[in-house]
DNA sequence: TGTACATCAGTGAACGCGCGTTCACTGATGTAC
DNA sequence: TGTACATCAGTGAACGCGCGTTCACTGATGTAC
């Protein structure tokens, strides 16, 4: 009820564990999340996240949750600063790409089902398909603004998810960043390019649709 | 030399340990790969492997290895098929969705860097390239043939790769599966649309420009 | 306001486990003469 | 072809480690009267 909840002995320890994890994550990778290696970060006994947190895969999935509802709010922010449909589709990918270098931890965590086994924290797969939605309600739109057939706007939907995430993994892994490199370019910059790319290859289809 | 080369008491053992990784990846995750674990699947001593392979990250820089060389193959014979410029793109987009389902462990180890150490172990990044290196190929054969500027072909290129890992990466975590089921499809008969029409996209740009 | 009590976050020791890796060894395979 | 020797793949016991999880406990916080 009051802001000071979970506030007892520690001054809400559930928050400082989750603090932990995605820095632990960042600094030596998921497999160094451990219970123990967290509370041990958190400055705490072995034992302590055991009263906010039924196991690991319970703190993963909080994280995940967490991090799916960053990324919503990331790409809806995205697509508001949008001049139109196509640049909505434009700033929305390369938003979900900047989630993703700008919080690596949480994305790597997001599409590793099987360290939040989503079948038992279903918290974090509702989060994800509201973030989805966002994307889905952005093609809506430019399907309606633009007359491109609807049986095709949920296939481009799920292209322009997958476009995106294949260029937020690849960033991710370093991959991207070699490719700018011997490109003379910057990922930021390489990433830019190609989404303006892809929208504009969409917009050019719909006119001749 | 002989074929018998490796084969003294087992018959083979770096082989079977890499038979016994993938089959472990694939039924309970890259967690559950150590090098005991290996051996015992096996039913080899735990010390057995350290003759073949000097520590957990060569034995899955190994795998990571061949699964590029695989991918590599896999790639290149899709585009082998195909009848155009155009086509290569979309049947070797195909083929590299097509690899990392029928392939999901080698597919879930190779694009796991901080496993399998590549400035310790250079052949799998080598091998990576290979696979890259076909790709490029594909998109400059297209550019050739259908006049698109040289200096849209590389980020063509990246943006290939993107859209199809992007396609692999979510199907393997079973994301695409879960949509295709929502929009009464398959995944395999979505991600063909997708990439008939990504490479029908691309297609009517060149004309345009 | 003060006191007695209930709640519950955090302690620290303990358990059993599988891990990576080492090492002296064994015994089968290959080779030199 | 036969023997003596070298090589080296695989054994099995051992080490120290960090893990997840449990549990009786302690002591600070919150509440009822």
């Amino acid at each position: 009820m009051s802001p000071t909840k979970d506030r007892y002995h520690h001054g809400d320890l559930r928050e400082e564990l989750m603090r932990a994890s995605l820095q632990l994550i960042d600094s030596e990778g998921l497999a160094a999340v451990s219970l123990r290696r967290v509370a041990r970060e958190a400055g705490v006994s072995p034992g302590a996240p055991y009263h906010h947190f039924a196991d690991r895969s319970a703190l993963l999935a909080a994280l995940s949750t967490r991090g799916f509802e960053i990324l919503r709010d990331e790409i809806a922010a995205a697509k508001a600063q949008a001049s139109g449909p196509r640049d909505a589709l434009s700033k929305l990918a390369a938003g979900y790409v900047r989630f993703a270098v700008e919080q690596p931890a949480y994305f790597r965590l997001m599409f590793r089902p099987e360290l939040s086994q989503p079948e038992k924290h279903p918290d974090a797969m509702v989060a994800g398909e509201a973030a989805f939605a966002v994307l889905a309600e952005t093609v809506e739109e430019a399907v309606r603004a633009g007359d491109l057939p609807a049986d095709q706007a949920s296939a481009l939907t799920v292209a322009w998810w997958s476009l995106a995430h294949g260029l937020a993994a690849l960033t991710v892994d370093g991959q991207l960043g070699k490719r700018a490199g011997l490109m003379g370019t910057t990922p930021e910059e390489l990433t830019c390019r190609i989404t303006s790319m892809f929208a504009a290859f969409v917009d050019s289809a719909k006119a001749g649709d």
